[in-house]
Formats: C-alpha cells, sequence, structure tokens
RNA sequence: GGGAGUUUAGCUCAGUUGGUUUAGAGCAUCUGCCUUACAAGCAGAGGGUCGGCGGUUCGACCCCGUCAACUCCCACCA
C-alpha cells in the first residue's frame, strides 16, 4: 500500500463520517447502560457558525465522544434557536434589499419569509457542525420554533400566569421615533457627545423664592412631577412639606426627599419626569408619582404638554429654553459630555418610554436555582470566576421582561375584548371551555411575541418533549443531562434560567455540570466580529487545515476559563501533528513490509517496550483527571506531547529496525501501542485517528475506533520511569556533547561510564549506542582501566561518562563547562546547608521537608566530588 | 459608579493544602543537520529579580495589605 507523503484530511474526513452515519453510532435510545446526555446550545439561525461555536461544539463532542468511549450511551442533541429579535431583523433587512417593507406584509406572509430563512441558514448551520465531525444524534433534530416546542412555550406561559407569577406591568423601553418601534438594549449604541447642562430656576409656592435644578432635557419640563432632593442636604431641609411651580405651565409638584440624588451634582436639586426617564420612573414608582407622557409615538410634543404642542423634541428644546430666558428663569448653561443612545436601525436618538409588558416575577423561581449552585448540586467550572456574580444576580434578580414587539416568535397567548379585559389559555377553544362569557365576545389577541429566552429555558427538556408529554420514557432517561457547555456572557439569559425552569417543571436540575468555555477573540485580543472581518471562516479553515487540525488548534489555545487568542498558527500546529501521526503510520507500515525475524536478539526493545507500557499508564491517569476537571487543553497537551515526544521521538527510535529485520514481539507491541494513542486521541481528532486506526491492520466490520471502549488502566512501575530519565539525560547529554565538539553522528565514539548503578545501564546499554553511535559501552566503578586520552568528560546525576572521538578535544572548553557546573552547584549547596543550619527551619519544618533537603544536600555533594574528581582527571 | 477577574520567558498559558520547583510547557527565536517515517522534519541551545512596594513566616509565585495596569459583567446619573 502506497501511503501519500503527507497527510490528507478532505478525502477521508467525509468517508469516516458518513460511515460512523451509516453505523448509527451517533444515534441513541434509552437502554440498560448510564446516558451522558448532551444538549447543544442552540445557535442562532441568523448566519453561520462563528469560531466560538466551533470551540463550543468541539468541546461537546470530545465529552461526548469519551463518554461513549467510556461505555455510556452517549446522546448529544443537536437544534437551532429561532432567535426572535436578531433573526426577525435579518429578515427585514433582506427584505428591504428586495424591496419590501415588513409593515406592508401580513403577519403569516412575514412568517413564511422567515421560515424560509430559517430554512437556509438553519441547513448551513447543520452542515457546518458535521463538517466539525461532531457526533450529534441527527434524529434528534430540535428548533425551538417546532410545533411540539411552540406548544411547550405556550402551555409554560398559561401555567406560569395561572400561578400568579406572571403578570402585566409598566415597563421603560427604549422607543427609536423614526421608526415608531421598541428597540431591545442590544440595539441601542451609546455614544459620548458634548451636551450642554441647563440651569432653572423653579418658584417655590406661596414664597418668592425660588430653587435650581440642573437639566440636559429641558423641553420634559412639561413632564415633571416633583422636584427630587438628598434628605441629607441641609440646603433644602427647609423645602420639606413644600411645593414648587414648574416654568412656563405654572403647574405646582411635590418636592420629595430621596437618597439617590447626589448633591454634589448639578444644584444638588433633580426635577423628576417619571415617563422619560429610567431613573425619575424608579423615583416615581417609590414615592407614587404621576405619569405625565408628553411625547408623541414620533418624538413630537403631545397634547399633555400643554405647550409647542406637534413640535419635535429638538425644535421643542430650544424653544423652551427661549422662553426660559425671557422669563429670566434660566440661570446658566454649561459645557457637559454625556452619553446618548441611538438606534441601530434608524440612527435616531432613543427616547425612554413607558409602555404595558408582560412580565415573570422572578423570586420564587430564583430560589432553587441559586440553593443548588451554592450547594454544589450543579456545578460550575471554572467554578470561582462565576460563583461571585451568578450568586449576585440570583439574589438581587429582577423580574424578567418576556414580550417583544415582533412576529418571529411565540405569539403570547393572551386575548382582549372590547372591555380591555385580558384572558390567558393555551388556546381559543380552551379559553371558551374554561370561560364561557368569551365565546360571544369579539376577541383580539395579544400582537406580542415571547423572548427568545423565554423559549430556550425549556431546552433541556423540551428536547426530549418533557413539557409536552411529562414523563415520557425519554425524559426520564436522558434528564437530568451531564453538562452543559456554553459561553459565560449568557450566565444570566441562559443557563440561570435553565436551571429555574428544571427546577419549576422537571423538579430536577436539568444538568450537573456547566463548563464555560472563553471568548474567542482574535490574536491582537479583539472580539471576532463581522465588521472587524477578523472572524474567519469555518469551512475555509476545515478545507484549508482539515477538521481535525481546526479541533486541535482551537482546543490547544484554550484554557480552561480563559478567553482565547485565535491564531491560525495552532491550526498549523494541528496539521502538523497530523503529519507526525501520518508518518508514523508510513514507518510501522515500512517495517510491516520487512520480514519478520524471531531469532534477533531484541533485549533492547524490552526495555523500551516495559517503559513505554508505563508511560503510556501514567499519561491515561493524567489525562483522566484532566479531563474531570475540564481541563481539555491541557489533557490534549498531554496527549500530544505523549504522541510526539514519547511514542515518536523517544519510543519509536529506540525500537526502530534500522538494517536488520524487526522482531515480531516488539512489531506487534508498537501496533498495540499505536493503537493505544489513538484511542486516547479519538475525542480530539476523531478523522486521522479512525483513519489510521484501519490502515495499521486489517478490521473486521463493525471493529472502528469510535466505538472502542477504554479499558482499565494498568499499575505503574515508577522504577521504570526513573530509568528512562536517566537513559534520556544520558543520550541527551551525550549528543550535546557531540554538537559542541563538532563530531558527527556519523564519527563513532567510545563512551566509558563511571557509576555506582552499573545494573542501570547494562539494562539499556544498546538503546543507549544505537542513539549515539558508539562503540559498546564500557561500565566499571572507577575510571583507572578508561582511556583519558582525548576524552570528554560528561557529567550526568552523579555518574561520570567518558566520551573519546578521534578528533582533538578543546580540554580549556570543557574545563570551562565543568567549572561553571561546579560553581553552580556549589551555590546551589550553600543555600540548602543555609537553611538546614537554621535552627528554627529544623525546628518548624516538617520531618519530610527536612529530610527532602537533607537528600538534595547529599546529592549536591555527591555531584562536586564527582566533578571535582574529573577536574583532577584533566 | 457597583461587582468580579487577570498580571509568571518575545507570545499563549501550567504551577494542586506555603518546603521534591535550583520556577515548567507549547509556540516563536538561535545553532547544526535534506541521518532511507516526517524540512509540516531531526538534534541541540538560549531566554524569567513570578506587575510595584510593604507585611506575616524558619521559609512566599502561592497567604495578608496597598498601589498600578488590563479584561469582563451589571447600572447607564440629572
Amino acid at each position: 500500500m502506497e501511503l501519500s507523503k503527507n497527510y490528507i484530511p478532505s478525502a477521508t474526513e467525509n468517508k469516516w463520517y458518513k460511515h460512523w452515519l451509516e453505523k448509527k453510532y451517533f444515534s441513541s435510545k434509552p437502554d440498560g447502560k448510564k446516558a451522558f446526555t448532551v444538549v447543544i446550545p442552540p445557535p442562532n439561525v441568523t448566519g453561520v457558525l462563528h469560531m466560538g461555536h466551533t470551540l463550543n461544539e468541539t468541546v461537546q463532542d470530545i465529552l461526548v465522544r469519551r463518554a461513549r468511549m467510556n461505555g455510556y450511551n452517549a446522546c448529544w442533541v443537536p437544534g437551532s434557536d429561532h432567535a426572535s429579535i436578531a433573526t426577525e431583523a435579518k429578515v427585514v433587512q433582506m427584505l428591504k434589499e428586495k424591496g419590501i417593507e415588513k409593515n406592508e406584509l401580513t403577519r403569516e406572509e412575514f412568517l413564511k419569509y422567515a421560515f424560509e430563512w430559517k430554512e437556509k441558514y438553519g441547513g448551513i448551520i447543520y452542515n457546518q457542525i458535521a463538517k466539525l465531525g461532531c457526533s450529534v444524534d441527527w434524529n434528534r433534530v430540535n428548533f425551538t420554533m417546532d410545533d411540539h416546542y411552540y406548544k411547550a412555550v405556550i402551555k409554560v406561559f398559561a401555567d406560569l400566569y395561572n400561578k400568579g407569577l406572571i403578570y402585566r406591568g409598566a415597563r421603560m423601553i427604549n422607543w427609536d421615533p423614526a421608526a415608531k418601534t421598541a428597540l431591545s438594549d442590544e440595539e441601542v449604541e451609546y455614544k459620548e457627545l458634548q451636551g450642554k447642562l441647563y440651569y432653572i430656576k423653579y418658584k417655590i409656592a406661596g414664597n418668592e423664592e425660588y430653587v435650581s435644578i440642573a437639566t440636559q432635557r429641558p423641553e420634559t419640563i412639561m413632564g415633571d412631577t416633583a422636584v427630587c432632593v438628598n434628605p441629607n442636604d441641609e440646603r433644602y431641609i427647609h423645602l420639606k412639606g413644600k411645593k414648587v411651580i414648574i416654568p412656563l405651565i405654572n403647574k405646582e409638584v411635590p418636592v420629595i426627599f430621596d437618597e439617590y440624588v447626589d448633591p454634589a451634582f448639578g444644584t444638588g436639586a433633580l426635577k423628576v419626569t417619571p415617563a422619560h426617564d429610567i431613573n425619575d420612573y424608579n423615583l416615581g414608582l417609590k414615592h407614587n408619582l404621576e405619569v405625565t407622557d408628553t411625547l408623541n409615538e414620533d418624538g413630537t410634543l403631545s397634547e399633555a404638554a400643554k405647550i409647542f404642542v406637534g413640535l419635535d423634541r429638538f425644535d421643542a428644546r430650544k424653544k423652551v429654553i427661549e422662553q426660559l430666558k425671557n422669563e429670566g428663569l434660566l440661570v446658566k448653561e454649561e459645557e457637559y459630555t454625556t452619553r446618548l443612545g441611538f438606534s441601530q436601525r434608524t440612527g435616531a436618538v432613543v427616547e425612554p418610554r413607558i409602555s404595558t409588558q408582560w412580565f415573570v416575577k422572578m423570586k420564587e423561581l430564583a430560589a432553587p436555582a441559586l440553593e443548588a449552585v451554592l450547594n454544589g448540586e450543579i456545578k460550575i467550572h471554572p467554578g470561582e470566576k462565576f460563583l461571585a456574580s451568578y450568586k449576585y444576580w440570583l439574589e438581587n434578580v429582577k423580574d424578567w421582561c418576556i414580550s417583544r414587539q415582533l412576529w418571529w416568535g411565540q405569539q403570547i397567548p393572551a386575548w382582549y375584548d372590547d372591555e380591555g379585559n385580558c384572558y390567558v389559555a393555551e388556546n381559543l377553544e380552551g379559553l371558551h371551555i374554561e370561560k364561557p362569557e368569551t365565546r360571544n365576545k369579539k376577541l383580539t389577541r395579544d400582537e406580542d411575541v415571547l423572548d427568545t429566552w423565554f423559549s430556550s429555558w425549556l431546552w433541556p427538556m423540551e428536547v426530549f418533549k418533557g413539557i409536552t408529554e411529562p414523563n415520557n420514557e425519554e425524559i426520564n432517561y436522558y434528564y437530568p443531562t451531564s453538562v452543559l457547555v456554553t459561553a459565560p456572557e449568557i450566565i444570566f439569559f441562559w443557563v440561570a434560567r435553565m436551571i429555574m425552569a428544571g427546577f419549576e417543571y422537571a423538579h430536577k436540575k436539568p444538568f450537573s455540570d456547566v463548563y464555560f468555555t472563553g471568548i474567542v477573540r482574535d490574536n491582537l485580543g479583539r472580539k471576532m466580529s463581522k465588521s472587524l472581518g477578523n472572524s474567519p471562516d469555518l469551512l475555509e479553515l476545515i478545507d484549508k487545515y482539515g477538521a481535525d487540525a481546526v479541533r486541535f488548534g482551537i482546543m490547544i489555545a484554550s484554557p480552561a476559563g480563559n478567553d482565547i487568542l485565535f491564531d491560525e498558527a495552532s491550526l498549523e500546529q494541528g496539521r502538523n501533528f497530523n503529519n507526525k501521526l501520518w508518518n508514523a503510520l508510513k514507518l510501522v507500515k515500512i517495517w510491516e513490509d520487512k520480514e519478520t525475524d524471531n531469532h534477533l536478539d531484541v533485549k533492547e526493545h524490552d526495555f523500551a517496550i516495559k517503559w513505554f507500557e508505563n508511560k503510556l499508564n501514567n499519561s491515561k491517569i493524567e489525562i483522566n483527571n484532566l479531563i474531570n476537571q475540564f481541563k481539555l487543553s491541557e489533557a490534549l497537551k498531554t496527549i500530544y506531547s505523549l504522541i510526539w515526544d514519547d511514542f515518536c521521538s523517544w519510543y519509536l527510535e529506540w525500537v526502530k529496525p534500522g538494517e536488520a529485520r524487526p522482531h515480531s514481539i516488539s512489531f506487534d507491541k508498537t501496533i498495540y501501542f499505536f493503537e493505544e494513542i489513538l484511542h486516547l486521541l479519538h475525542p480530539f481528532m476523531p478523522f486521522i485517528t479512525e483513519d489510521i486506526y484501519h490502515r495499521l491492520k486489517p478490521r473486521e466490520d463493525g471493529n472502528d475506533l469510535m466505538i472502542k471502549s477504554y479499558s482499565d488502566i494498568g499499575n505503574i512501575n515508577h522504577e521504570v520511569l526513573n530509568e528512562s530519565d536517566i537513559l534520556k539525560k544520558v543520550i541527551t547529554a551525550i549528543r550535546e556533547c557531540r554538537i559542541k565538539n563538532q563530531i558527527k553522528f556519523k564519527e563513532k565514539i567510545k563512551v566509558y561510564v563511571k557509576t555506582s548503578r552499573d545494573e542501570v545501564y547494562v539494562n539499556f546499554q544498546n538503546i543507549l549506542l544505537q542513539q549515539v553511535n558508539s562503540e559498546p559501552l564500557g561500565i566499571n566503578t572507577n575510571e583507572t582501566r578508561f582511556p583519558l586520552k582525548n576524552s570528554i568528560q560528561v557529567v550526568v546525576d552523579t555518574d561520570t561518562f567518558f566520551i573519546q572521538a578521534e578528533k582533538l578535544i578543546n580540554n580549556d572548553k570543557l574545563k570551562g563547562e565543568l567549572l561553571k557546573d561546579l560553581q553552580y552547584q556549589k551555590v546551589f549547596l550553600q543555600s540548602i546547608l543555609i537553611k538546614l543550619n537554621n535552627e528554627r527551619f529544623v525546628q518548624n519544618a516538617k520531618p519530610e521537608v527536612i529530610e527532602l533537603e537533607r537528600k538534595k544536600q547529599a546529592d549536591a555533594e555527591a555531584r562536586i566530588k564527582v566533578i571535582e574528581d574529573s577536574l583532577t582527571g584533566l
């Protein structure tokens, strides 16, 4: 079989994904095994997957594939989110480009376009997930607007309403006067601007005195319903119980006292306009102030303003100032830097506006969600970083506004009659049965839809129809899910609310662990965004490097809990790693093609095999520990180093046949080790590992790596690991010596070692000689029999090596190095002696610590002696 | 303005209860090699007063205080 020079991902990736699908390895059904369930955080159908998703999906696939190999019934549910605001904005934009305005369409017509959009982008997203190699169960695709899902959302709304947990209330929203629509917070852009602060005199009623207030928006004074001062502000204590008169309209309003007012700002007196400022609105709620809305939908002054009715708010501002000036009520104007909100859609200055919205009462729901995280029932990784803010948010949770002035989403199941009565039911038929009096009434349905999060908070339950068909077999088997992998920025929007919904409707937590990935940034630390053009196209990256390399690259750069700086260099590293594996395969294949010879003496292989067995087990334990702590990046690094350094650079070199033919035992062991490392790597890089697994030797149908179970880990012989460390050190030291003395590898050298542990060197002397190209090693406990002429001395631990080459050796250079080392050792020894001679150290330190220091001392002394002996030998 | 986090080699990060760390790894850099698996490679090397200052301790990258820089979340002050 001819193998290509380098690994080519494209062909193999499609082949194996298809194979896995045909074998139905991804699909899961409830059975007797333990379930390992992951629900995908459903990507928005607004566009394509970005690098943040790539990281998320890769992490989930690693966990799911590993669980599957650990004997779990692994189930990963894919899906997507309708993302009401974002998607509706995209669809509106798309229609606009076609020359269609949203308000020309009926609701039904618009939704038809929206569903077409969803089909298109949902398809793109699913294709990307497949290309990345994700082992999701494609029979379980869910969309948050699927029929059953829609019903679940409506059912929950009605249920919470009936429980008294949903109510209608007033709320300050961001209003776009140009588009005459409400905006979400995300659609408001704040800009810093140079504005003016106006100081205006308000007359105190029944008095000739005035009080001055400062405002940026004099045109709203007609909506003032109070003036507020700080209760501790001595300048205004005399205003207690007084009223003031609003200029221009001569309306009397009370003076109220509240700590909210900062006495140092402006004049320390604040005009309160509950209809046009969020803070004033809250003040108004607290002090029972009336609300006077002086603006129309389009930003012109309303009848309630009494003056300048119909004038635009900014023109009105000029007029108000002019008139205040005329009446001598304008004290002064000051330059002032302020932040103003602008509409992302129209660029208009956003107007805070009171509106009626639907709310969920959060206090009751929040309590179990807080409890579950605090008592560790649900674990957050990395915990310390997010626990504090999770606690703070839930303890101070505010009611959740769930209505949205959109069409794309679940329409609120509330109907109004002509008298303004409001009825909530899952559907109209149900309402008529429940409340027969509604049958003959003309009812109109609430136009608004529900917040996207009001559907996605049911995700872990409703993907198994846990809301629409409670207690069905699937929900009972798969729920609670195992791990949720998501981004920390939606901890409140989504994670906390899923926990609330889980306890409310399934009476159980929705997941046991939450793993927060970092935010993916570019290599300059900037957030990835379309406008910056720094967000690479996933499919292009997969084309260029292969899916395995993309997965490797993003994982290796992704330390647990930190943001990741995305750099294509790490994908290159992944591609190179692929190639390394590929070439290891090629080596083994060449080896296979040679005839094996069972009569060869393979003593030198015995040590290599024994060592790698132990090294492998040691790494397995390490990897398990790391993955259990969700340190996936470090686990991958461990595997990478095991494969590249230990397996390829050391093990394969040690058992490499060279001119001789390989021994069958070494060959079989090598194949076995190769399978083991592929097995470990598979969750991270599924395609190449499956491919090489099948190329290593013929497999029966159904013998695929991705469903192979991990076996138990054997005991570890630490002595073997320690010995191999010595071996590696010796090899490295001799190589370094060769390089420094310009002795080429081809030139044979003689090596003698003066050591007291000769049995160690006997053990691996053949490996040693093969690796440094020397005559057989001379071992003795004293050097008197060694030819010292033309030799270099190298000290490893407490053994001295004499390396003899034909070439003349520069004795001064050698001497210099030994002296340097000696000096270093002496300083080190000195620092230990200071410790050991310190009475308080000896008294206070733990015995094992003192023991350790004594051992260090002995080692250092021994080494110093060896070096000194070497120096006298020169 | 409130809260949280970060600061260790040129870059990205490890460093478990203070003493097996004389502070590690990957990438990058430098040197020598086209050695019949791999130049997408091999062999080797250099590089850090652990953000500053102060304290606790026999002993501090680790604990405490303080200052500085950066990041994120929340609120968006008339």
